[in-house]
DNA sequence: CCCTATTGACTACAGATGTAATCCATGAAA
DNA sequence: TTTCATGGATTACATCTGTAGTCAATAGGG
């Protein structure tokens, strides 16, 4: 289901994911400074996201109310997922080794991580 | 620089990553079975990767030889690096919870991770 | 030496994406 | 009550992507 997000969609919904119903007005206002994106701009986005599945809008008086009908988790689990199947066939220890390559791990997140791997052992026994 | 490579394109340098340099004819017969696409669609996805700068062609007679410029390895860490960067502000744990929520991860793996990770600990000190 | 199959160059074209502009209804302001 | 700002709906348009087709040169087979 729910097509594809890209992303200057997923600008819009991470501002949805922070607060939500928001009216389009209020979206723009939030991504204003960082996108310098016109209103026009992000009813669009709004619209094509409600078109595909991953935003409702309900109405309110003259206008719309947007939230996310897809959680934040769900769509990282999903492109997290993508990516993993296209660049490894599914398996995450050499996106992990890749992360740590591009210094996206620091000491702490190695504990983080050491904990949380302790935990999933646990979990699959 | 290198731009983004697409889904299709990222197809044509598997092929290329596996074994190269190859004619456009050699990538179009390995991908026969697994896309069904045609020789001309295997050029065209070919002479894209060459004007991103990811493949490299050298003339041989009367065609050309196609090589990756990009190491599978380098397109894997920049990919991996994008999609935390977008989704985590760049830190890894949580994706790998994510991969680990969505089955991504086997006893294996986690086995893998936990070695992975105490030598990404010890190569940190 | 001529014909044909192959090759690269260029063109095509629909659908997705980024980024709006136009149009029309209407509620608020004057 | 006329006017204008605001909102959604529709349309626009360049670029990117997926998937080819056309064209012209030419190397190889007969």
């Amino acid at each position: 289901m729910t097509r594809q997000i890209t992303k200057a969609e997923f600008q819009i919904m991470d501002v949805l994911w922070a607060e939500s119903p928001l009216a389009a007005s209020t979206v723009a206002e939030r991504l204003a400074d960082e996108t310098g994106w016109s209103l026009k701009t992000v009813k669009t986005l709004l619209s094509r996201l409600v078109e595909k599945g991953a935003v409702e809008h309900k109405p309110d008086g003259r206008r719309y109310l947007y939230s996310p009908k897809v959680t934040r988790n769900a769509h990282a689990r999903r492109a997290t997922q993508r990516l993993a199947d296209q660049l490894f066939g599914g398996r995450a220890a050499p996106l992990v080794a890749h992360l740590a390559e591009s210094k996206g791990l620091t000491r702490e997140d190695l504990s983080e991580l050491e904990a949380l791997i302790g935990e999933l052992k646990r979990d699959s026994d």
